[in-house]
DNA sequence: TGGTTCATTAACCATCTGGTTCAAGACAGC
DNA sequence: GCTGTCTTGAACCAGATGGTTAATGAACCA
């Protein structure tokens, strides 16, 4: 995947309106006065969200007369999670080390608990 | 997770220079200078960069004299992977679809996605 | 003490983003 | 045709973002 692709689907990704569209859309084709109602915002501007997505590729919308009905694109969304999880064999280490340290925290008076910065335990890395 | 956090992870995932300085970090913790070098930007826009990390709680950061190393968070990245991995049943919907049209289209049998493992990372949180 | 290194803050700038309103395009039904 | 419905486009605005340079802070070393 190239990473002005990622650019664009995380970009699109970081909006909460859009994560609902897409939430929406999940359970089914939408039209945008469908998708609209939920939201306070006018309908241009979920017209712009729309094309946010459709650049992200993770809409693709069709045709029914006036309506151009939306439907959810799999592909990006599981590219964008293969990203991520290219990074597993790290965090596992970084969530084992979380681990370790809530586990030794919690046997410690809170107030030594507040400034952390200094204190976390590190893990080995590679 | 609250939106707001997803937010701010899914915002920071959307440039190419955060995605290498986490890229750089899954490797090991690093300090500025090192994260620095292989871009072509002056140190206050990598510090800028390390800000909006840390909002996100992608990154922590620790202290080693003059030095401010940083190092990779997991919890964030594995709360981000969660969220798309709610829409898996829906993709997969829409992958299967695209693969039946590949199959249609090329006349190959096609070994697909063999490569998605990815039973979610160990339930540890949601 | 004073210089050097590592990193951040301050001030500024151009561009992008998310919203608005008003106008227009595309189509169905009468 | 005319009218109403669904959707997008154009123009605008405030605030965020990604970059710059110059100045400052903080810690080491000699």
């Amino acid at each position: 995947m190239q990473a002005a692709q990622l650019d664009a689907v995380f970009a699109a990704l970081a909006d909460p309106t859009r994560r609902a569209i897409l939430a929406k859309l999940a359970r089914g084709e939408a039209t945008v006065t469908e998708l609209a109602a939920p939201f306070d915002i006018s309908m241009p501007a979920i017209s712009k969200h729309l094309k946010v997505l459709q650049r992200a590729r993770l809409i693709s919308r069709g045709r029914d007369a006036q309506r151009r009905p939306c439907r959810l694109e799999a592909a990006p969304l599981a590219q964008a999670a293969s990203w991520i999880d290219d990074y597993r064999r790290c965090w596992e280490e970084s969530l084992d080390r979380l681990d370790a340290y809530l586990k030794t925290v919690q046997q410690q008076p809170r107030r030594a608990r507040e400034q952390r910065p200094k204190a976390r335990p590190r893990g080995r890395q590679h």
